[in-house]
Order: C-alpha cells, then structure tokens, then sequence
DNA sequence: TCCTAAATATGATTTTTATCATGTTTTTTA
DNA sequence: TAAAAAACATGATAAAAATCATATTTAGGA
C-alpha cells in the first residue's frame, strides 16, 4: 500500500504531534529511537518534510523538531503524497492508464467507493486529527 | 498496492481465460503482445503460474498456456498471493506487527473497508468469474 | 569568540524488484 | 529420425527503494 518511506513519516509525524507541545523540539535521534527507524534514514525524511512545510525545525543546540498551528493543521494525504506521488490513488489498480468510471477494470466497481473513501479520510482530516485519536486512546502507534 | 508482477499475472491469466477457449493454446508470444508487457518477463510469470496450478501448458509446436476447468476455478487471490505473498492483506499499513483490530493504528479504521473489499473482491471470485464480466463487457483488461 | 549540539546537504552502499538473455527439454511434423 | 517450435530453467543486468555515512551549516552557551 504505503512505501516504508511513507508508513515512517506519518508515524514520525504523528510522534511529533503527540510529544511536542508547543515550541518544544523533539530530536531525531528520540524520534528514532521512539519508532524503530535507524536515524540516519528517519532525519532524511524529517529534512524533506520540513521543506515541503510539513513539520517544522530548528538547528543547533536546543534544537529539533515540532509543529506549528499551521503544521497540525496539514492533512495527512500530503505526507502520503510528498513520498509515494499523487497517482498512488488515482492509478488503477491493474494498470490501466488512469482509473476510469467509464471504462474500468475487473476489480474497479468492488473497490473503487472503499478506496474512494480511504482518499478523503486522508484529505479531510489533518495531522491534529489523527494525533487527537491517539491521545483518546482511540488508535495507537506502533512499538 | 500489488506489485507489477501480480498485475502482470492478473492480466495474463484473464487474457488467457478469454481468448483461450477449451483446449486452445495461446502462445507467450501473444500474450505478452496483448498485454504489453515485454515477452521475457511475462513467460517467467507464465512458468510460475503452472508451477502452482493456476494455469496449464504444453511444450513443443503447437504447444502454449491454456486454462482447464479446473484452473477457471481458481480464486483470484491465489495469483496475487503467489506473487505479492500472503502478509499483503494482513500486515499493518503503518508498521503494527499485525493488523489488528482491538488496538488499531490511526489508519485502520479507514483503510480496513478498502483492503477488506479487495480481498473479499479476490477471494470469492474466480478466474471465470472475472473473464465472464469482460466478456459481457461490464469491465475491460488494460490497452 | 570558540566549542558543541543539533539539523542539513549530499552522496555511497545495499537490497529488492523489475527486466533481459540464453541455453535446455519436450513435442510435433516432415 | 532430424529439424523446428514451443515451454522451462537459470542466471545476468538494470532500476528503484531502502539504508547508511559523512562533511557542512547553524545556533546556543561557556
Ligand atoms: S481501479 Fe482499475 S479502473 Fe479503477
Ligand atoms: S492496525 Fe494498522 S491497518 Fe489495521
């Protein structure tokens, strides 16, 4: 479904929403620690998740990683997409060249309202969101 | 979501189970032609899908891949298993050991419809039950 | 101002997946 | 019984994804 890269970064992120509060800064190194991802591969993606204004940073010491208002109120899907590309969901599943109502694959008609669905899951609700089901002891991360 | 391989598999077999009436034999040749998938690649595909029973075949002129009845009963999930292994539809998109419904991860709820419909879709359906909606047009194979 | 701790940039290595190539065996047919 | 046409077996190469390494930049604090 989701490529290693991205199931790190959401869980990075979401580790990030729970555990920094504010301005605090969390450390790659902790988050590496945290979610069982070697540190040198998680930093590479926290980097690129900071320019592309997922998350945000701040060097030296006392420095570190954490969220903005602004950061927690990203939808998910753009972490999907920042990694795995817009097409994840809107290229069939057999391999037509885009997934077509109108002329559709075998599989299509049973999967395409649940995959629908799943999209905006991840388009409407935000890192918060998620962070906030977890905090409810809703849903968990893993480790 | 499925890897080439299994798509490849998906739309060789379906090829077959359409073009490939009784005893007929279709050659690796057109299939990998029909399909567009280079001749190489889909006859090492081909050779595993007989090596598991899914589809038959015979060397020599006049040789080739066909389906017998009992082939045209294979669920579907039996190529993409064969392929993408058995983990694809019970691993945890996000990491958990195992997907897990008493302590989901954030994304469960949202993504277990989707995966469940796909497997449901794949299991409970043959290899002739897919080939008889393309037949009557109700879904088409990629090109 | 200098040392240190952190992110950042960049690239190397390894592993997996996808693709290509080639020789061997089987079977039909002349 | 020889030639040809097909699948079969095996392995080589290429591309992509995952992982690891290292030098550079930035900022805080002594
Ligand atoms: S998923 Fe194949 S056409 Fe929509
Ligand atoms: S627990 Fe993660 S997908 Fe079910």
């Amino acid at each position: 479904m989701f490529s290693n890269s991205a199931k790190y970064a959401i869980n990075a992120v979401l580790y990030l929403a729970i555990h920094s509060k504010g301005s605090e800064k969390i450390l790659a190194r902790d988050i590496s620690g945290s979610i069982s991802v070697p540190k040198a591969y998680i930093a590479k993606l926290l980097q690129e998740l900071v320019r592309h204004d997922i998350i945000s940073s701040e060097r030296g010491p006392k420095g570190g990683f954490y969220l903005t208002e602004a950061n927690r109120k990203v939808p998910m899907i753009q972490i999907v997409e920042m990694i795995d590309g817009e097409e994840l969901f809107k290229s069939c599943v057999l391999g037509l060249a885009h997934c077509n109502e109108a002329k559709p694959c075998p599989l299509h008609e049973k999967i395409s309202p649940y995959r629908w669905s799943l999209l905006t899951a991840l388009e409407y609700n935000t890192i918060q969101d998620y962070a906030d089901e977890i905090s409810k002891n809703k849903s968990y991360l893993p480790q």
